[in-house]
RNA sequence: GGACGUAUAGUGUAGUUGGAUAUCACUUUGGCCUUCUAAGCCGAAAACCCGGGUUCGAAUCCUGGUACGUCCGCCA
């Protein structure tokens, strides 16, 4: 809790020198009572019992009695070694109608600061749907994006649009030589595509995909098929317009296809950048040049460059290679060159990846510094697998996230339309989407990012307990609240803009409510900043439970008459719901 | 083989710049709707992978195992 941390320090400063103890080191341990019953801030005493040669029970008990009366301090205690310090709640309200727990819009309507942050993720390969196991960067990438607007920042979503390269060219090439009945009958022995799906791009062309993918092993013709893609990869590698523009007529629809997937989950780019810029505008042989110049620069025998980043401190395979035989350019070379154009126009990088991509992100950070320029952050996660195994298209092991929302959705459905006979199926629908997609998002953020992940069907799908609707009932539960008032004839306006007087007796939910408001801020700040977003995940999860125990406990709207103070806090507890929802792409419906 | 990551009640998970009685949910189980939305609330049971070490104090740090994941392409 950093407001009341703020006003105890000056004031532990003084009791600590009082009583002997100089050194400074006390302040980072400081730290949030581990037993939230005894306190909201603690100081545990074991290390000056040494220097003063006490017990540490006595210590604390010492620096209890010798700590100045604040009204920020409502209790002050020594147990077993620890000096705990509650805050007072009504100092707590008193700070809560000062504005001090305002956190910003997740749109980024009005950044507070001026600082620019551009987050790169997904940027999957635009060659087929969604699978949940994809999804995860761009649930990860989007609720950086929107946690860092909530937070005042400045951002940017950018997708990097893998434009060239072997797999646009086999989509383009199949496009090019097999008909759709060629597809079917290579592809005769797998699912076909969900009849729900027909006329969705990323889910037919990707047919197209794999069914050259199984006739460059078989067919016989299979070393005329590869030369013809090496052509394209290479002529596209060389900045080859015609080609490109043929590449991008096959992936486009299928980019297109993946991106209403995403909107689906409330996921938006703010731009896209793709790859073939940096070889066509030159970037990249200019980078190439500049790399031979490098001390740590190496040639192969058959003349492809490298990079010895061993002499960086690089383990294991040190030769970064940047630059084929043929002198095209690779992947790696060509994300530098991206990277450098990056830092042109942000202050801080942010990039979400696989844990597929930690060797690469290695190698192009020390690259990066070789060049002078500065290293991005990276946000990893864990891959997404199911229970029988790893997710893979080929053999047919995976949950699409189209179907996903389907089914989230169609679940959703039948739980509304039980709870509530009386709702119009058009009321029913809308408010299921909302449960299902907001569910299926806060299901995979509340996890650590580093944490594998099986996706379990009943586990996506739960609406309960620590879910997406389990936050968005208690909002919803607010706005009811405040529907009723309204209702009632009371002047939602004028009444909130009273000056309420602060009882100064609290019930236990209160009283925890305005504890869990107090701390809101501080998790944020640090979720942003560690690139954790779960913890602020849990913090709503918090927040809500806090809610509903303050629901138990205050009557708002009792026989006719309104807690004025109550409802005031009610409504701003309503309020932090709904912007820290939409900051973690939950849809904050006001009726369920 | 090497590098990196993960291991917490029956299940899933939080907590790791060392600190108290280890969080939350599901499941099991006992209660609460004639009062502002019961997708809710109150209670019970149940866990730190194994061995050593450092420390007043270890889920947390070090070390050695074990299990799982990822990577070790002139692929992207």
């Amino acid at each position: 809790m950093q407001m009341l941390r703020i006003v105890l320090e000056p004031l532990l400063d003084k009791a600590l020198t009082a009583n002997g103890i100089h050194n400074q080191h006390w302040r980072s341990m400081l730290v949030r009572s581990r037993e939230h019953d005894q306190g909201d801030l603690s100081l545990p005493c074991f290390p000056f019992a040494k220097e003063l040669g006490k017990p540490p029970a006595e210590i604390a008990q010492m620096i209890a009695e010798s700590l100045d009366s604040s009204d920020a301090i409502g209790e002050v205690n020594a147990v077993a070694g620890y000096l705990n310090v509650k805050a007072n709640p009504v100092w707590l309200a008193e700070q809560v109608f000062l504005n001090a727990i305002r956190i910003g819009d997740a749109y980024g309507s009005k950044p507070a600061n001026d600082e620019h942050i551009l987050v790169e993720h997904t940027s999957a390969n635009p060659n087929g749907p969604f699978h949940v196991g994809r999804a995860r960067n761009a649930i990860l990438g989007d609720t950086m994006v929107r946690l860092h607007r909530l937070h005042g920042n400045n951002v940017r979503a950018e997708y990097y649009v893998d434009d060239m390269g072997k797999q646009v060219a086999v989509l383009a090439w199949a496009l090019k030589n097999l008909s759709a009945s060629d597809v079917e009958q290579t592809l005769s022995d797998r699912e076909p595509v969900n009849s729900k799906w027909q006329g969705k791009a990323d889910h037919e062309r990707v047919r197209w995909y794999q069914a050259a993918q199984a006739i460059r092993q078989d067919r016989a013709d299979k070393e005329q098929i590869e030369a013809d893609i090496s052509k394209m990869v290479h002529a596209s590698e060389h900045g080859d317009e015609a080609v490109l523009k043929s590449f991008e007529d096959a992936y486009q629809p299928v980019l297109d296809g993946m991106l209403s997937t995403l909107k689906r989950l409330g996921i938006d780019f703010d731009t896209f950048t793709k790859e073939s810029m940096f070889v066509t505008n030159g970037d990249v042989s200019r980078l190439m040049k500049q790399f031979k110049t490098f001390d740590i620069h190496g040639v192969a025998e058959n003349g492809a460059e490298f990079l010895d980043l061993g002499a960086r401190g690089l383990k294991g395979k040190t030769e970064f290679f940047f630059r084929r035989g043929d002198g095209s350019s690779l992947y790696a070379t060509r994300d530098i060159a991206y990277h450098m154009w990056k830092w042109q126009q942000c202050d801080r990088l942010i990039n979400v990846l696989g844990e597929d991509h930690k060797l690469q992100a290695k190698q192009v950070g020390l690259t990066l510094a070789e060049l002078g320029e500065k290293i991005p952050d990276v946000l990893f996660y864990s891959f997404i697998k199911l229970p029988e195994g790893k997710m893979s298209t080929r053999k047919g092991n995976v949950v699409y996230m189209d179907d996903l929302l389907e089914e989230a959705q169609a679940q959703a459905a039948a739980v509304v339309s039980d709870i509530h006979p009386e709702y119009t199926t058009e009321m029913v629908a809308e408010i299921a989407e909302a449960a299902g997609t907001s569910a299926v998002r806060f299901n995979i953020i509340k996890v650590s990012p580093d944490k594998g992940f099986t996706f379990r069907w009943e586990e996506a799908l739960a609406f309960e307990g620590g879910s997406a609707p389990f936050i968005m009932y208690s909002h919803a539960r607010a706005c009811s609240i405040a529907r009723k008032c309204a209702a009632s004839g009371i002047d939602i306006t004028s009444v909130l803009s009273e000056e309420a007087t602060i009882p100064s007796e609290m019930p236990k939910g209160l009283v925890e409510l305005l504890r869990t408001l107090c701390i809101h801020h501080d998790i944020l700040a640090k979720a942003v900043n560690d690139r954790r977003p779960h913890l602020f995940a849990n913090q709503l999860l918090q927040l809500a439970t806090s809610f509903n125990a303050f629901y138990r406990d205050c009557m708002i709207l009792q026989d006719g008459e309104l807690n004025v103070f109550n409802f005031q806090i009610s409504e701003l507890a309503r309020d932090l719901m709904r912007c820290s929802m939409e900051g973690l792409g939950i849809l904050p419906v006001e009726q369920m």
